[in-house]
RNA sequence: GCCGCGUUCGUCUAAGGGUUAGGACACCACCCUUUCACGGUGGUGAUACGGGUUCGAAUCCCGUACGCGGUACCA
């Protein structure tokens, strides 16, 4: 019987999956499957932002479809020098480059917002034209004044809506005459969109399914801005209906706005040609929106590369300098907010391609959790090749100033301590003992309670190994073995002394491994040295 | 305040009306290891609250609480 039943759900299940799936992608059929990543030059890219890129990026190719990068710098006020760049080297790092953009170009450019300002006029004034928008002369003192005149207890941030754009300066509450007479004065002004009244707007989100909204609670946006520039809201329509953006993802602090869009979408293009929407949920830091000050405060990354703030000289740090691995990062941003059903949580950037289904995302915001970013960068630095893994490594032992002479021995002691890594950087912990001598043994030198019978042992030690028929740790095991076997010393007494003298310290791979990669020259020489310090200090 | 969106172990999540509510991170214990780690095994630990609907609710509906977002000539 429990088999009939499971039976009935999985059919059931199946209907449902088609039936959503030609819901969703119905109209993507005949339109190719076009997606953009928007951000404005502001600063650093943070997580949240690069997850949104990722779902793009991964919606994009899964459908055989193109991912734009379009730069949305219409307020000239927040343009920050570099942060372009930074937007096109984060993507590179991660592995997702635009089809189309400001640098790689493509058939709708130009692709920067600033540089397609002459464009967005024409819309706005035939939305004035239809009585849909209007022209509003009010300073921003006016608008600070109105803001606070009319601020009560229950209101305490009025907005330019139906109620208020009643009292204010603009070409409802003004007669024709006066409107021609101030526009050919050259008097500022912006374009509002006029909110119809009691409407309800609604539309399917691919995440949260229907949302709606009343016209009545929204305010008159300004579209286009007194210096030409349109608002985020007229031109995320105006150039996703000419890039013929066939579905928008946004973070959820977008959601509020979107009646506004919708509306924008309706009057100039059709409903039916926009695009469909999906709206990411939120990554929360420990205490709400995540934020750069939480990463200073908990000392993890939030950006995605090293950024710093033209302005102040801040830097803030990014997952790349951390010693985060792209591939891991990658993982750990899809993770966060989706999965695909099962227990898998590493995979490839191509299974992701693969397996992403935007269905799947969550509705809630994500809390971000350091200590899980730490494991997945685990598990990649350790099923990643160790040559794959040698530049990023020798990077980081340049920039440590160690120096690294023989790159097949490198490889060989990234193989040997991967495992023991969760950062790029945990290689200089684990590995930089390899490269540099030991030596200031005067900590440990107590508990090895060295005397003369192990001091005469490391002698016969050195002469044993540099008659070592084979040069490998078996054979260097057994040879201290059997050699502390014939002196009556227990092997266990003298293998901390031996790893000290070799690492410096109480921590490593295997000791026998360690003096194999080191050499039968440096491995005698370092206990040699040692011995003669540890014998001078007692 | 108003509007919107959310709410399953501490955290990320599975569950599509019937499961001992599953997994992962973290934590704890044990094992492995003549170092430190890695690893292995096991354990603690959750359906926000109140009402419905139903033979049966984490799951559907309503309300409450809480959280988050928005409320700019910022995006």
């Amino acid at each position: 019987m429990p088999n009939k039943v499971k039976l009935q759900r999985f059919q059931w299940r199946s209907r449902e999956r088609v039936a959503h799936q030609k819901y969703y992608f119905c109209s993507c059929m005949e339109k190719r499957v076009r997606v953009r990543f928007a951000p404005s030059p502001t600063g650093g890219l943070h997580l949240g932002g690069v997850r949104t890129v990722l779902y793009n990026y991964l919606f994009a190719k899964q459908h055989g479809g193109d991912f734009i990068l379009r730069i949305e710098d219409t307020d000239q006020g927040r343009y920050v020098q570099g942060a372009e760049e930074y937007i096109y080297q984060t993507l590179a790092w991660c592995g997702m480059e635009p089809d189309e953009g400001p640098k790689t170009g493509g058939p709708f450019a130009p692709y920067r917002q600033s540089e397609r300002k002459s464009m967005y006029r024409a819309y706005a004034e035939q939305l004035v034209a239809a009585g849909q928008a209007y022209y509003a002369f009010d300073t921003t003192k006016e608008l600070e004044d109105a803001r606070l005149q009319y601020r009560t207890a229950e209101n305490p941030s009025p907005q330019y809506d139906q109620a208020l754009r009643l009292k204010m300066r603009n070409a409802l509450t003004m007669t024709p005459e006066v409107v021609q007479e101030l526009l050919q004065q050259n008097t500022p002004y912006v374009i509002r969109i006029k909110m119809p009244q009691g409407e309800t707007i609604s539309f399917t989100d691919m995440i949260r399914g229907e949302v709606s909204f009343d016209t009545s609670v929204v305010d008159d946006k300004v579209l286009l801005k007194s210096d030409g520039m349109p608002t985020y809201h007229l031109a995320v329509v105006v150039d996703d209906h000419l890039m013929q953006i066939s579905h928008a993802f946004r973070g959820e602090e977008w959601l509020p706005s979107a009646p506004v869009h919708v509306l924008v979408w309706r009057y100039l293009f059709g409903e039916a040609a926009m695009p469909q929407w999906a709206h990411l949920p939120l990554i929360l830091g420990p205490n709400g929106k995540l934020s750069k000050r939480d990463g200073a405060e908990y000392g993890f990354p939030v950006f995605a590369m090293n950024w710093m703030t033209p302005a102040t000289g801040e830097l803030t740090e990014g997952f790349r300098e951390r010693g985060f691995l792209p591939t891991a990062f990658v993982n750990l941003l899809a993770m966060l907010g989706w999965n695909d059903g099962t227990e898998q949580e590493i995979f490839t950037a191509a299974e992701l391609v693969q397996k992403f289904d935007i269905k799947n995302v969550h509705k809630g915001g994500a809390k971000f959790d350091f200590e899980k970013a730490l494991w997945f960068n685990h598990e990649w630095i350790k099923r990643t090749d160790a040559d794959l893994l040698l530049d990023e490594v020798l990077q980081i032992f340049g920039s440590k100033d160690i120096p690294v002479r023989d790159t097949d021995q490198c490889l060989k002691i990234i193989a040997l301590v991967q495992d023991r890594c969760h950062l790029l950087t945990d290689f200089i912990e684990q590995a930089s003992f390899f490269f540099v001598r030991p030596g200031g043994y005067d900590a440990d030198l107590a508990k090895l309670k060295w005397n003369d019978t192990k001091a005469s042992f490391f002698t016969s030690f050195i002469a044993e190994l540099k008659s070592l028929e084979e040069w490998n740790s078996a054979f260097i095991e057994h040879a201290f073995k059997n050699l502390a076997g014939s002196c009556n010393l227990k092997p266990g007494e003298l293998q901390l002394p031996l790893r000290i003298m070799l690492v410096g310290g109480k921590y490593g791979p295997p000791v026998f491994d360690i003096a194999e990669i080191l050499g039968v020259e440096e491995t005698t020489a370092r206990i040699s040295s040692a011995s003669s310090e540890f014998n001078s200090g007692s």
